[in-house]
DNA sequence: CAGCATCCAAAGCGATACTG
DNA sequence: CAGTATCGCTTTGGATGCTG
């Protein structure tokens, strides 16, 4: 079955951009077809490190349902078939840049808050 | 019990931002607490229109403990807490103010879909 | 007021087996 | 190669009732 139909309307667009996106692979996809443009199948699969086949055809349908993603399908043998960014994928890709700067603060923050949470425990307290 | 603990690393900096964000709430409540600046339970409640007590709350919970929320009890009878962001959620919100650009725009675009498509279906045929 | 506990349904996700 | 089908566990979310 396709992706659950949003009950209720989107109330701002924070909530519609990640209901795109809401989903354990679908960030690194984007980031995948991005950088590359052109995928198959099973270099997506090797680029996701982890990923069931029937999530990554699961959300490959969702994402393309939703506009993000082009499948192309070459009539031959064996079978080949290609996914790449629509318009409107590159400019969600873009739009989630900031978001990705983000996050690589917080896990450059993340470690060194271990290390710090080592020294907190070590010292007597002030 | 808290939000389940991820099992692996993350592969970039998306992944890491997604993490914190994605919940069905957490978009609005960091729209919310940006926009007003301190909330009381109470009034985020009645800010997310369809939430329920126990989101509210698993969602406060665990954005607190990403450090994008700060929680602030008084002593007083009858009781209040006060929610605001800390300084990473701000910086969260700027981050995701492209995102909510493209949803806007996502929004608007699924709209004249429909129109497109109610016209197709009321109109007669030119 | 601001919650916690409990129960329940739905969605997300993974492993395995099979197909054109 | 690029999927589909099915099963079952886990996570998410909602409804209700109770408490300091």
């Amino acid at each position: 079955m396709a992706k659950a139909p949003r009950n209720g309307p989107y109330i701002c667009g924070i909530d519609a951009a990640l209901d795109v996106v809401s989903g354990k692979w679908k960030g690194l996809i984007l980031w995948e077809l991005d950088e590359h443009g052109v995928r198959r199948f099973a270099e997506l699969r090797r680029g996701l490190p982890g990923v069931s086949e029937k999530m990554l055809t699961q959300h490959l349908r969702e994402m393309e349902a939703d506009g993000l993603v082009r499948r192309q399908v070459y009539a031959e043998v064996p079978p080949r078939v290609e996914y790449s960014l629509t318009e409107h994928g590159r400019a969600l890709n873009e739009a989630l840049a900031p978001l990705g700067a983000w996050g690589v603060e917080r896990i450059r923050r993340e470690r060194s808050d271990l290390v710090e949470h080592r020294d907190a425990a070590a010292l007597p307290r002030p």
